[in-house]
DNA sequence: TCCATTTCTTATCTTTTGTTAATGTGTTTA
DNA sequence: TAAACACATTAACAAAAGATAAGAAATGGA
């Protein structure tokens, strides 16, 4: 059994970085493989194309592990953006790197090796059946329960997209939910 | 560089298991950890809940790999279904066997050890993209043309759940295609 | 070949979402 | 404090999706 306090450790080792809101870690077409762990504040990774506006993709609160997958995973520049959207503090290892740290810190090998790659994978595969198995709004209500660290505190816009919603709609969903909660809708 | 090649010699050392349409692979329930590498037709994944019908997670034609991921990734029962939607035949390895592999056949060193893990979580970032950036509309126009081999072939019903719509729904999705690449609807 | 079953399409209606824009409501900062 | 800005809500309309049902087409067996 693996705890947080473990991770704790291992990241304890690692290079530290502090900054401040709005503050990019990886920025589109960049191929560095790091691994990033919130230790505080919070991040997201957004999609930027021609015509629309930003869309973000996922969002990492404390103890939630970053990186850029794109290059990490498939060996390709990195099509996110990763920008802090609060004070935020995280431990950075390069991930080639990553997998020596087990073998040079026998304090740490209680960490399984996959650890991270199925925490990762794990993300990926939830959202996958929140979108196959549920509407938006149940995917709303999950996300709640899930992140309750990350709902009322990151904007709202973000979150929407998140669950591949629009702003617009994430706002009536909620609507429509305080109204089923208390029986009559507050104006 | 990986070639589905050397995948092939890899699991041709591993137990082959040949079976007619409707036969199924896992149970839900299940927590064997095996691993699929499907050499011949093809396998769909499905949730059964209470209320509603079947509804299809996935679909692996030829020289796609499946497995119980609730079981391997996450130590619990499966949640699906894995069962040939036509005469099948698969190579299948205990997932805890596979690693050793490795180890024990140096000619397919050649494959990367984490090659399958990328290749599962390809499939699983790919989807939550495709979610979180795509309409569901474009959302086929893609996954026809990743996977023109499963259009056509396995039941629009299937790829409809995939893509987290309702048969309908892509019927209509199909028609309004028709319609715009034809310049007029043909009744 | 014919019948039964499954799948796909179409229709109707309701609900939800997307889009755009206007209005509130805070927050920041100059 | 006032102005500027970002975010959330609401409204109005169009577009799309869900649900249900009926009919057409395709498929599979006997």
């Amino acid at each position: 059994m693996i705890k947080l306090k473990h991770l704790l450790v291992l990241f304890r080792h690692l290079t530290i970085r502090t900054v401040e809101k709005g503050e990019v870690f990886i920025r589109k077409g960049e191929t560095k493989k790091q691994l990033f762990f919130v230790r505080r504040g919070m991040v997201r990774s957004y999609h930027v194309s021609e015509q629309s506006e930003d869309i973000t993709f996922q969002l990492f609160p404390e103890y939630h592990i970053f990186g850029n997958l794109h290059s990490i995973v498939f060996d390709k520049p990195s099509e996110f953006y990763y920008e802090a959207i609060e004070p935020t503090k995280v431990y950075t290892i390069d991930y080639d790197d990553f997998f020596d740290m087990f073998l040079k810190n026998p304090n740490v090998s209680v960490i399984n090796k996959t650890y991270v790659t199925k925490r990762v994978f794990n993300q990926a595969f939830n959202r996958v059946q929140g979108f196959v198995f549920l509407s938006p709004e149940e995917r709303y209500q999950k996300y709640v329960k899930d992140f309750p660290n990350v709902v009322g505190r990151a904007p709202d816009k973000y979150i929407a997209h998140v669950l591949g919603i629009t702003p617009v709609s994430l706002s009536r969903i909620r609507s429509r939910i305080a109204t089923k909660v208390s029986g009559a809708k507050v104006k």
